[in-house]
RNA sequence: GGAUGGGUGGCCGAGUGGUUUAAGGCACCGGUCUUGAAAACCGGCGAGGGUGCAAGCUCUCCGUGAGUUCGAAUCUCACCCCAUCCGCCA
């Protein structure tokens, strides 16, 4: 949600931060509703005036017993009241038609994110490890799956239909040990707070991290009008909504692993095979409140906390600086890591870190209360995966696959699955 | 699902038609006192908006929306949310 002042104040910005973004200029039929509440606003207030002026009159009338007084204000009143009936009917109009403008208006970028159209435009930031080398073709991850027993899309395909998976044995195993594993490294190293939140929320919260009101084709939601959480960013980055915190208590770092639902509606035929895009899958969340001068450092911060994981698990990848148009619908700047996977042959986002400046919290009134001079002012919002723990399984299978079809553990792996070093079939 | 109670400022809590300009308390801030702190005492202290260079003036807000009234935190209706008990259930 977007500052109706900042927008006065800087129209041009405004609309230079839209077009970064391949969208038109608002700022000018933003600013016209802005005015035209202002004056219906200002012309009412003069009528409440007069007739809070009168009504006290009244009162005074009354207490006195003159009635002929009283009697004559009232009539005054009358006049008055009709007018601010339907000056209150007008602002009121003015206002929803304003706040649903706003609410459809993506953030602005920062200034060093690149100007782009699409994925094409990203900028490699930097590049960690080397591609593994085989002696022979690496498969892709499904095969491997499959061919170990231990993932089955045809019997999920029964339960559920497509873009669900049921995993077994080592496998499924696989997905609790990276969970945990994730966990703790966020947990016990980088201070992250864990939490198990609830998975189905309100429509309030859903617009708190705005993936309402323009996406909830995105989403599923229940008979009850609930909603499956497509990411833990939600729960986690409303879990201070509607609060004024001290600046004492901030940052606040929250980490939760949690299934993902998304309906994937625009994306048929992309990524049916496999576990790259399904309608439920495991993530690990990272969300951080902070000051906004805290920002871009806490948004370097996380993003490394990510990376982390990555390289603990010894797998190659590369950080990339998302162009103006290829960025999420709340984010201001975000860095993407793409891992390598040798059976696709290319790098796919695991992660995606972005800072959100106050653009959430103030569609969820999350402020803080400065310590100097105590007014109050917006937190600053940033949520990362930490990692797709779906996507991690992918990328460990195809990065450990060995010649007869086996995966070799990840060390730092082994002590979550029981000291395993090789998945093999049925294992 | 059934029954009951309830939503008031950062928190607790009074308030059933007109000095409510929302009592009082806690927390917080400033001051007095003190070597310093605590205690005590004194004072200050809600949010959002309009207008203005500013000091200021002013409007709205007591879950949300509609209504009654000259005037609503207070009365009426609908809705939302929360709590407790019972039932069911992991």
């Amino acid at each position: 949600m977007h500052d109706l002042k900042f927008i006065r104040e800087h129209p041009e910005k405004f609309d230079a931060g839209l077009k970064a973004r391949g969208l038109p200029a608002q700022s000018a039929g933003i600013l016209r509703l802005d005015a035209e509440r202002r004056q219906c606003v200002t012309q009412l207030q003069e009528w409440q005036k007069a007739r809070n002026d009168a009504s006290k009159q009244i009162g005074a009338a009354k207490g006195k017993g003159d009635d002929a007084a009283a009697q004559s204000l009232m009539q005054a009143v009358a006049d008055l009241k009709q007018k601010i009936q339907d000056g209150e009917a007008r602002e009121q109009s003015i206002d929803l038609k304003l706040n649903a403008a706003l609410a459809a208006i993506p953030n602005l970028p920062l200034e060093d994110v690149p100007q782009g159209a699409d994925e094409k435009d990203n900028c490699e930031v930097r590049r960690h490890g080397a591609p593994p080398q085989f002696s022979f073709a690496p498969k892709e991850h499904f095969d491997l799956g499959e061919a170990l027993g231990l993932m089955d899309f045809e019997t999920a395909a029964k339960l559920s239909g497509a873009r669900f998976v049921v995993l077994k044995g080592a496998l499924a195993r696989l997905e609790r040990a990276l969970a945990a594993f994730m966990l703790d490294l966020h947990t016990q190293e980088f201070g992250y707070t864990e939490v198990a939140p609830p998975l189905m929320v309100r429509d309030d919260a859903m617009f708190g991290t705005a993936q309402l009101p323009k996406f909830a084709e995105d989403q599923f939601r229940t008979t009850n009008d609930m909603w499956l959480i497509p990411t833990a960013e939600v729960p986690l980055t409303n879990l201070v909504r509607e609060s004024m915190l001290a600046e004492a208590d901030l940052p606040l770092r929250f980490t939760a692993f949690t299934p993902c639902f998304r309906a994937e509606a625009g994306a048929a035929g992309r990524d049916t095979r496999g576990l790259i895009r399904m309608h439920q899958f495991a993530k690990v969340e990272l969300v951080s409140i902070v000051t906004p001068e805290n920002s871009d450092t806490e948004h370097e911060r996380m993003t490394a906390c990510a990376e982390e994981v990555l390289k603990r698990l010894g797998l190659h990848y590369r950080v990339m600086l998302l162009c103006t148009g290829d960025m999420g619908f709340a984010a201001r700047k975000t860095y993407d890591l793409e891992v390598w996977l040798p059976g696709q042959k290319a790098f796919r986002e695991i992660s995606s870190c972005s800072q959100c400046g106050d653009f959430q919290a103030r569609r969820m009134q999350a402020r803080y209360r400065l310590k100097e001079d105590k007014n109050l002012q917006f937190a600053h919002t940033l949520n990362g995966s930490g990692l797709a723990v779906g996507r991690t399984m992918v990328a460990i299978l195809e990065n450990y696959q060995q010649a007869d079809g086996s995966i070799a553990v990840p060390d730092a792996l082994q002590p979550y699955l029981g000291g395993m070093k090789v998945i093999a079939r049925n294992g």
